[in-house]
DNA sequence: TATTGTTATACTCTATAACTATA
DNA sequence: TATAGTTATAGAGTATAACAATA
């Protein structure tokens, strides 16, 4: 493992992605307050809008523990973007699965989150796929 | 300004930038926690570490309510890690301030976020300036 | 026995509104 | 009157521990 770097444009290129980091965050949340969403039920939403979970999976994807996921999926269901079904492979497990509403609203959220991530569209396609390439390098084999 | 993009490439940096951002945002949350910080306590302390500030400038900072700030630092001047000072220009204001050892936990942080940001390692020096440029340009004027 | 989901509990962060002391 | 900081309150996310149902 290399010891990390510390001259200035190592710590001009830190800085920067902290910003995009703080950005992206921040209307992250944004794009969930005007559907009404907090950040953490947004993220559910958008993961079960790919494929119905089971409350573990939920727990398994947002790195937190089990018990917290029955409340963000409550907050969902109450709402009716979210419903409980059983799994009938197993009758302990209860698989989370987005609604018809549920599914609508994270196909907005996710229009939502494009204009968020808009800047984007300052680069040519040559400087995407060069910050693609430089993003993957980045994050390393763990990514592919 | 811009439509959004949605063609391939587009969608395989934006998935890129997502993954770069948990990783940034989990592994600040994980150097926190291990100096018994919860992330907003530690990007308080950072903050200060740069300079004193009054407890407006810090909620300005973390864009979030002023009351908010309050519980913050209480919790931060109980581990003597920050003090209130106050302002001789305005009895009003109350400056928070790093005590020595705030100054000497900030400063531990930093070293351990530095370590999280390691993949910058992966690329060399002609590459981070592209990364940086690409980022810039990225970000916008807002930023310069 | 082990696992799944839940409940109960406590702490932190968050916004809102009302309060105080200054300006 | 306006502003800085605080308090009170309520909602949400978080971890821990204990529980019922099922495997």
């Amino acid at each position: 493992m290399a010891t990390p770097r510390r001259d200035p444009l190592t710590l001009e290129v830190v800085e920067l992605i902290g910003t995009v980091v703080a950005r992206y965050y921040e209307e992250y949340e944004q794009a969930a307050a005007r559907h009404s969403l907090t950040g953490a039920q947004a993220r559910v939403l958008g993961l079960l809008s790919l494929e119905p979970l089971p409350m573990r999976g939920i727990a398994r994807k947002l790195k937190c523990e089990p018990s917290n996921v029955t409340g963000i999926v409550d907050r969902l269901e109450a709402r009716g973007l979210v419903e409980r079904r059983p799994d009938p492979a197993d009758r302990r497990v209860k698989l989370a699965a987005p609604t018809e509403e549920g599914r609508a609203t994270a196909s907005r959220l996710r229009d939502s989150l494009d204009f968020a991530r808009e800047p984007l569209a300052a680069l040519s396609d040559e400087e995407r796929e060069v910050l693609r390439d430089l993003l993957k390098r980045m994050l390393g084999e763990s990514v592919l």
